[in-house]
DNA sequence: TAAGGGATATGCT
DNA sequence: GCATATCCCTTAT
């Protein structure tokens, strides 16, 4: 499926299947940083008790509310930054986090900003690829479809000589709360 | 494997 | 004012 704004305006849960295996893509001066989505989220509705939206409109899950196709940029713990993809019409709070990804270019980049040459403790956690990818609050918002955006999101390439290239992806329905999709056997998710 | 520190925007009292 | 948060890292058992 082509990455416009339909995309992202659809079902969370498909949305959250779909992305696993598309490509994050970060431009910066000349040069850019891309990798394979393997792991993220679901958040959805003011009845999701892990959703900022939870209790309602605040300042805070204000951008929830907003359009799809746009990035949901916060700050946690005072230090740690996370990526979200708005999903669903607007006014409908809804976005997909992405907990992990699988670097490919600009990885000389990512081991200087994460300060570890280890390549699966690189992006293999929400804020760790926010940190490799350079993501921060001044993201807060951008357009992910666009070509000339500076983040943005792709669909994957089909390699040559790959008949199933699509990766094997898992689903876990958390108890009360989350769901998350993931590369089964990826050794760059998040979780051990 | 477990525990604790880090450092700040946000919401609640 | 205070408590908490979609987490990461280091240090200690």
């Amino acid at each position: 499926m082509r990455v416009t704004l339909p995309f992202f305006n659809r079902p969370t849960l498909e949305v959250l299947e779909d992305l696993i295996g598309m490509v994050l893509v970060r431009k910066s001066s000349g040069s850019s940083a891309t990798g394979i989505i393997v792991e993220a989220e679901a958040y959805r509705g003011e009845d999701d008790p892990a959703s900022f939206a939870f209790r309602g409109r605040t300042k805070r899950s204000e951008r929830l509310y907003g359009p799809p196709g746009r990035a949901f940029v916060y700050l946690t713990y005072g230090q740690h930054h996370m990526l979200n993809i708005i999903t669903e019409r607007e006014d409908f709070p809804a976005a997909v986090l992405i907990r992990a990804v699988e670097p490919r270019e600009g990885i000389a980049m990512m081991v200087k900003r994460r300060k570890t040459d280890n390549l699966l403790q690189l992006c293999s956690g929400p804020a760790k690829l926010c940190q490799a990818f350079d993501i921060d609050l001044s993201l807060n918002g951008i357009q992910l479809y666009s070509p000339k955006s500076v983040l943005l999101i792709e669909e994957r390439e089909r390699p040559k000589n790959e008949l199933a290239w699509r990766p094997r992806i898992g689903i876990r329905e958390g108890k009360d709360r989350l769901w998350r999709a993931y590369v089964k056997d990826s050794p760059f998710v998040s979780y051990k």
